[in-house]
Order: C-alpha cells, then structure tokens, then sequence
DNA sequence: ATAAAATACCGATTGACAGTCGGTTTAAGT
DNA sequence: ACTTAAACCGACTGTCAATCGGTATTTTAT
C-alpha cells in the first residue's frame, strides 16, 4: 500500500500550514506578503501551494468576497498523531513494542523529565477513558 | 530544509528491508526468488533496489564469490526512531507535549494494555539510565 | 456600465525520486 | 577459452512539490 504517501508535505506545505496553526485564517495574498515575499516568490505558487493542502483535507476555505480565506482543518497535534501513526504502520505492524520503546526513547532523548510527562499523560488517558490502574 | 524527506522509503524498498529484517542476509538472486518473481518484477530491479537501499545507509554488503550478500545496517526499531524523529522535528519541533501526547493516544490505539508496557519501558529507561523515580 | 484590479483557475515546466528494465562489461567457475 | 551470473550504466515512466504564466472571472471603483 501507502509508504508515508499521503500527508507527504513539502517545505512550502508545511510553511504555510506552521503559519495558519500560529496566525489563524488567511488568503492567498496574506499568506504570500508573510511567507512568498521573503522568500521571492510568486502569488500563484502561494496560491498553489493552498490548493493542494485544501484538497489534501489540510486546510478548509470559504469564499469572502472574491478571495478564499484558509484556515487548518486539522490540529498541528492530529496532524503529527497521523504522521507517526502512518510510520508506525508501515514499519512495524506488529512489532508493537519496538514501538513503544521507540517512543521512550524519543521523549528522553531531548530531557529525560519528558518521561515524568509522559508518565502523568498515560494516567491522564486512564482517568478519561475510565481503565484499570498501573502495575 | 527537508520534511520527511531523509529516510523516504517506497513500497518495494520496504518490502526488502521488511524481508531482510526477518530473514537475514540474502543476495539479490535470493530476494528477487522471494519477493521479485511472485511480484513479477526483474531481477535488475530488486538489484536496483538494493543498491539504493545501500546508497542510503539502510543495508551494508559484503562481496561473496562474484555476488554482493546484503544485510540490514540498521534495526527495525531504529530506523523507526529515526522516522518518527523526523516527524516530531518537521511537525513540532517545541511542542512536545503534542507529541507525547500523541504517543499515549497511538500506543491506547489498538490495546489499552500497551499503556501498562509503556509505562513499563519508562522504568526500565530509568532504571538503565541511572534517574529519578516516578511522580 | 465600463474599465481596472484582484483572484481563481488551468496548464506547463522543472527537479526529485521510486520503480522498472535493457544492454554491456566484468568476473567466476569449469 | 567458453559459459554464465552478476554488477554496472543509463534510460524511461510515473508521481509529486514547487514554480509561474496566461486567461477567465468577479469585484470594485469611476
């Protein structure tokens, strides 16, 4: 099947949806006088750019006036949920601890209080989802 | 810079990274026997395969008679570290909490039980890493 | 209502990169 | 030497992000 395909996100891509997450909803020309201007860029690519996001499902729009006015359609966290979910998948079906251990890692690598955070977040999840207790 | 770019793996790619991760240490004469024909693809092209997955750093060869034997260079749960990194840094590079987040709602995914074992692995890091206790 | 300006929309090009092979060279093995 | 297997090289296809020009369309201002 898919191997990381879709949300396969460009520098651009991913420029542009950084920018709607931190600064809310904006057009083609905002978007381009923030982003496309400092990099030299034309208007249409910016506008190309929003295209392929909205049909990607990552980014919603509606017409004000003449211009379409974006917005993200999904969470920076949903989105990022989705992105390992699908490395996940693809690398390790089955090999779900290799996973987990992945995800020790990865939160002790940059400060290992990280793991009392995480910690506290699984019991998080325990109270919301009403489940057993730790061991 | 890139986003997602690094390890980029195709279908085919993973399939013989998949297959040498289970199975060891094979030539392309042996993979395309096991993966190339019931695909019906041509020898050249799992040669072709190899030889990219070597490029990337993904398998080490050693020569053997005239034929190269392939061998995986990194683990399963490594390269799935590196990929999910990746994500994390193109995605959310402050956001950590997202991204923990994100790992307790993907490990509760498929087995609520996965939160005990990734609390677990938390000790065990801790454990191994000489640190402090739990909240 | 008409002209001018802003935008959407369409299509084309470039550059990566995976997948796919054919053809040629090189190196074994007998 | 001859045969055969593999490496090696290069080409072509398909996909996808980035990029933009040109044209059609819709606003807005006159």
């Amino acid at each position: 099947m898919k191997i990381l395909k879709r949300p396969y996100l460009g520098e651009l891509e991913m420029a542009v949806l950084e920018h709607l997450w931190s600064n809310g909803e904006f057009d083609a020309k905002g978007v381009h006088t923030v982003l496309g201007k400092a990099r030299g860029i034309s208007h249409n690519t910016i506008q190309s750019t929003l295209e392929r996001l909205f049909k990607k499902e990552l980014l919603v729009r509606k017409k004000i006036s003449h211009a379409y006015v974006y917005q993200t359609a999904v969470a920076r966290d949903e989105l990022m949920g989705r992105m390992i979910n699908d490395v996940v998948n693809t690398i390790s079906k089955d090999n779900t601890d290799g996973m987990l251990a992945a995800f020790v890692d990865i939160a002790a690598r940059t400060d290992d209080a990280h793991l009392d955070r995480l910690e506290q977040l699984i019991n998080e999840y325990r109270s919301n989802h009403g489940n057993k207790s730790s061991s």
